[in-house]
DNA sequence: TGACAATGACTGACTAGTCAGTCATCATAT
DNA sequence: ATATGATGACTGACTAGTCAGTCATTGTCA
């Protein structure tokens, strides 16, 4: 309490950085209105968050690293966010949603069920692996257990989806004599797994010794779907 | 300095927690010694930083849990490490050592390699999905960015030599006719990844969608081999 | 053997530092 | 003019790590 009577002597000296003109290159029209900055700081506060939390998880990183990243003051995320952790929550639902929309846009089914399975599994390896969503799914893997809350809505909304799609995709492959292995209806995991297993390795051991994903995709595909005669 | 003149008054209490007799359960024989007494401590503290750390993780552990967990005081636990990031590192490592022993200490190459391989995952069912082991998995996918000396060791000591002993058996599996796709020595990581995620899931999702990881394994292992006719 | 001294394992109050969250103050779009 | 956005100094709770002091155990000597 004693400590500091003078107040209000440096702060306005700092001001200086707040957006001085906000408007685009052209004549005079302004191009952020106090909804569209705000809706870019929030945007900012996202991009800094995610990147901090990823680096560091969730206990370890600092309000004050994202703010200063995001280039903002720390005020301003409780503008935004009640909390950390709510916070944090919210974060993955935020990059989550466009994963699930993508998966609810799934391409109709043509030609054979292998080729579908492999642009699927071209995208996984394009827009997950070695990216950062996939290192969302580590922190997903990490943090989940202290945060109920969002191993089940990853569950409820990526996962079970996902395993359902896989399911559908592997009876169809049954249906059509493309797979011979009927019990692999039972645990689409299987089918799953060793692209899951590429986006941890490369999260670990991808100094140690990097892994060749596309390939070794390929070759889980040959073991479900039977050796391909082309190249 | 000024602050605490008065000492020596509260700690002779507490006194009355240490082992007040230091005997076993038989006749006269002590069977604590001094250093019989600190191993037990510190085996103690290891079993307890385990189980914050998977719980919690790293940042989030308070040492002070520990200690309280371990029946000890804050200050044994630095008689013991050096400090918490060392710990955690050591922990690991001690962890895992009785892992590496099993994995040199392989059975002698009997039987069909379908057999091995059936019988290895056996060992991983009960030693490893759902139990600490298990979670310790998790806690190193979970830290292991933040700690490259614990990936590295993790990956020198556990999934190379894995990697390595897997490819010994599918090269075996392949040379005897039991696998046909010879590709697969190239990814021993396909053979692993279910019984990974295996672990993952049941750590994340088990109270969602509780998963028949043997059951599970055994389709894998199907998909390998080829179905059996037994059984 | 019994008494006494030396040892060092153990303790926990304390320090120094960190960081989530608040709020008085200021800036600016409307 | 003023309502709202934005700021960052500040607070208080919390925690890693320290260290002076205690005492059970061990070693030694009479």
């Amino acid at each position: 309490m004693s400590k500091k009577p003078t107040k209000a002597a440096t702060p306005s000296a700092a001001r200086a950085k707040g957006r001085p003109d906000a408007r685009d290159g052209s004549d005079g029209a302004p191009v952020s209105s106090r909804a569209t900055r705000a809706a870019e700081r929030r945007a900012a506060i996202v991009e800094a968050a995610m990147e901090e939390f990823v680096a560091r998880g969730f206990a370890a990183t600092r309000l004050d690293d994202i703010a200063k990243r995001a280039g903002v003051a720390k005020g301003t995320i409780y503008l935004h966010f009640k909390d950390k952790e709510s916070m944090f929550e919210e974060l993955v639902r935020i990059v989550i949603v466009p994963v699930v929309a993508r998966l609810n846009a799934l391409p109709p089914p043509t030609g054979s069920v292998r080729e579908l399975v492999e642009t699927f599994a071209g995208n996984f390896l394009k827009e997950v692996i070695g990216t950062r969503r996939g290192d969302l799914v580590r922190l997903i893997v990490a943090e989940g257990p202290r945060f109920p809350a969002i191993a089940d809505f990853y569950y409820r909304e990526v996962v079970s989806r996902g395993i359902a799609g896989m399911r559908a995709l592997i009876e169809l492959g049954i249906a059509r004599g493309e797979i011979r292995q009927k019990d692999l209806a039972r645990y689409p995991q299987i089918l799953v797994a060793p692209a899951m297993i590429a986006v941890i390795w490369q999260s670990l051991f991808a100094r140690h010794a990097p892994l060749d994903a596309e390939e070794m995709l390929r070759v889980h595909l040959d073991l479900i779907f039977g050796e391909r005669r082309t190249t």
